[in-house]
DNA sequence: ATCATTGATTTCTCTAGAGAAGTGCCTCAC
DNA sequence: GTGAGGCACTTCTCTAGAGAAATCAATGAT
């Protein structure tokens, strides 16, 4: 008998999702075209519809293509937002046309179309940080040429803010952080913890995102001189929409 | 007859994946528990094989679950290790237990176990950034107790480090930054763009990435103090794996 | 005690078929 | 021309069944 070191060949679907992913990868299928469907699968390969699902499933969720019910399969677009983390640092630099990855020049004009602010009891995490279990929280969502790109979720020790415009949906001119300052808690030092994860369902849901769409969860403590904690953020973006940059010093 | 404002219910093999979900999040199912395969869904809804993957495939695609062929499916886990940007700013500051997520303290030993070395031509955005078409490549995987966890490619301009032990795969102590220091061209500025997305396939058997992982992209450029680009990186990490923090000031 | 084999269990791959539901285009009446 | 209806096409959901391949534990031979 010969058993043989047998490169064992990858299943049907696999080869199929391999070919696809080969002709976007390519350039041969570009941005928005239509990629052959179950029907045309089935038809080309001989094989049953569950398998050529399993196929674009493959590229579905590896995130290059985006099914459209009732009318096909069409590759995915990469047109990234770029956000800044030092601005002072980062601006200049980079408009030289010094970036690695392509992001949209323009400063493209975000609306806030969601707004819910609230006292309530903090988790541990947070509590923790800011050394206050009693916190305004402000929630919101961004969105960019009518598209979500952002969920953000701020907290404020309930006791600084405890009745200024902070708790109010209008702050006034200049936002928070100038509300902060002439509390006497201007910010001063940040940091941003980033990871990235895979959607939970209510992410899905409110930020319209297709499947094989990671999300970047950035966890943002501003701190004054001082070194007081005053504001602890966690955003929550549409990978597919945004580069992040840092500049820093060695 | 009763035709409905009809809140149109999930379809069968995502109620049960919502269950699960449930399951895990609200920490009834720990990390590494077993759940329930698909013969176990089969007979507890009375629903068809096919199905009852569907409803497992929801939850390995969304980094929740891992399956292990003959033996189940299981519940994931999350230790990250813990990726500091500006090691100055940053080292003392989240050691207080200030941070927001857990991440191992201890400095686990990281292990580079695969080092390829090459002159190329860059690609354009590498070249224009360099100024430099022709580029040595550092090409390293590293490993933190025996799991790969980073795929990193370093380009210097070929001009600046032709013959010296940045072209060797041993290059001496302190690294490559230290030789380029001797070299008069000591990195002062680093800018890092972070990107996440799903794996491509040769990153997925690089990194051993299971279903449902996203990678984390950082592409890092180098500079002297004059703003000369030294080194271009390009990293991939195991967003599983990893958080990252970035210090700055306002 | 150690090692090889066997068998039960589990996930993985695929076939064949069918109805539901959303999209887009064409035709027809006005 | 313009709008309404209908039809073809597409993806989505699910059933029923079957063999392949990997894992793990128990059994049996050495």
């Amino acid at each position: 008998m010969q058993q043989s070191p047998v490169p064992p060949e990858p299943p049907i679907y696999r080869r199929i999702a391999d070919g696809l992913r080969e002709a976007i990868l390519s350039g041969e299928l570009r941005d928005g075209d239509r990629l052959p469907g179950e029907n045309a699968l089935m038809a080309r390969h001989g094989i049953a519809r569950a398998t050529a699902r399993q196929a674009l499933s493959v590229l579905i969720n590896e995130g290059l293509a985006i099914p459209k019910r009732g009318s096909g399969v069409y590759v995915r677009q990469f047109h990234p937002i770029r956000r800044h983390g030092s601005r002072r640092l980062s601006r200049d630099r980079w408009e030289r046309g010094e970036a690695i990855w392509d992001s949209d020049t323009r400063d493209r004009p975000y609306t806030v179309d969601e707004v819910d602010i609230d006292r309530e009891t903090a988790d541990d995490a947070v509590a923790r940080v800011l050394g206050s279990p009693e916190v305004w929280v402000r929630r919101r969502r961004y969105s960019v040429d009518e598209r979500p790109v952002q969920l953000s979720v701020s907290h404020f020790p309930a006791a600084l803010v405890d009745g200024t415009a902070i708790t109010r949906e209008d702050t006034g001119p200049g936002g928070v952080y100038a509300r902060l300052g002439e509390l006497g808690h201007a910010p001063a030092h940040f940091t941003e913890e980033i990871r990235a994860r895979m959607p939970h369902p209510h992410e899905t849901v409110q930020l319209d995102l297709p499947a094989g769409t990671p999300v970047i969860v950035i966890a943002r403590v501003a701190r004054t001189a001082d070194g007081v904690a005053v504001e602890v953020n966690e955003m929550i973006l549409d990978a597919a929409s945004y580069v992040l940059q840092y500049d820093f010093d060695s």
